[in-house]
DNA sequence: ATAATAAGTCAGCAAGCGTTTACTTCTAGC
DNA sequence: GCTAGAAGTAAACGCTTGCTGACTTATTAT
């Protein structure tokens, strides 16, 4: 069993409760929003008192940013590393809930979907948002093999749209039975799109 | 000109102004959702009193209710004229903002679909909203000529995903080009996008 | 062991929220 | 013209929000 192991995890440790706030509040932000997350329920959910949002993220909004700024890299990591055929296999997998694991709301690379289309109203974070989703869809233009003129840019943010939205409809509706589908629905679905999109034989043959 | 035309217009009407609450909180809760949008903003936009927002919609939710009825009708009715080829070239058209006005920020079918992916929390809400894209779907498989089993219901509902994750993205973002782009832009992606997920010769060719 | 400091809590603030109640002003029917 | 009732307003209500300053408790170094 779990009971009392070896570990000793100190009963104070400020890195550790930043880390914990930082989930809990990706986790809230990303499904319902901005605006109808409260500082005291994620200080409730990490299990800390509120005060300490002020004085690890001097505000909601700095608390906000931080989950964004996280978000940014884990997104931007897991795109590093793909081939040219396998993105929709790749994407299809990442998408459909936590595939290893039992928890079912675990996903880091959802969540992180999720914040980038969650708005606080501050101009300056959407600026963030904004340059990060425009460098992302510069890197699926290329990653797919295409030069980035404007036109394959309007495509490549097309495709990050339906991501987006497959996204926001799984997590925040649960309509059926797009919410229900697993890796292997999705897969060829996803491989359509992007070819359709941003493939070979796509948009060049006018 | 238009100052003082020959139109009367009582200086009280309660079904006008009930249409002015819908009309202004239609736009908000689009824009900046539910918990963001507060009553008051709203009663002083349509500049008249936050107690006739009681009066007439008995709660914030009531009203919100009232937009999301209004727009499931308003999306609804939208998608009943439409012939078998023609989808995506209509689609182009009507989400490029206000093709004949001039306001620039005035489109009622863009802000029903963003209402579809707007959540006040209330589940019952929710299930109406659930509801309308499940049929909107099925209406979608059909009206591209396809059966309605669940594979090609899961194809019509990413098309769905992609077409409010591109509204989403142009009109709280405002990332380019995607947001920038005009009708004639918009139409040879869309009609891709529809080929690929639920065109002839798409996902059946197994 | 003890002092210094980091980590965390508590209670309360000012402001904003949705809602309601009592009131005023306009409109329509006689 | 007068009046009943509809349409609209003003002000306050109880409550929640994000945030803060004074306080307590644990940790670490000497």
């Amino acid at each position: 069993m779990t009971t009392s192991g070896a570990l000793p995890r100190r009963r104070r440790d400020a890195a550790q409760t930043r880390l914990d706030l930082l989930d809990v509040a990706r986790r809230r932000f990303a499904h319902d929003g901005y605006a109808a997350t409260t500082v005291r329920h994620i200080a409730d959910e990490a299990g800390v008192n509120v005060a300490l949002i002020s004085r690890y993220f001097t505000s909601k909004e700095g608390l906000f940013q931080a989950c964004l700024t996280d978000a940014v890299t884990d997104v931007g990591r897991g795109t590093d590393d793909l081939g040219h055929g396998e993105i929709a296999a790749r994407l299809a997998r990442r998408l459909s809930d936590t595939p290893g694991k039992i928890e079912p709301g675990e996903n880091r690379l959802r969540d992180g979907l999720l914040l980038l289309v969650r708005t606080s109203g501050d101009e300056r974070i959407d600026d963030l948002r904004r340059d990060f989703l425009r460098a992302l869809s510069e890197k699926v233009a290329v990653k797919t093999g295409n030069t980035i003129d404007e036109s394959t840019l309007l495509r490549a943010q097309i495709l990050l749209a339906a991501v987006l939205g497959m996204v926001l409809l799984r997590s925040t509706l649960g309509i059926q039975p797009l919410s229900a589908a697993g890796e292997d629905e999705l897969r060829q679905p996803l491989a359509d799109l992007i070819d359709a999109l941003l493939g070979t034989r796509g948009h060049d043959r006018r």
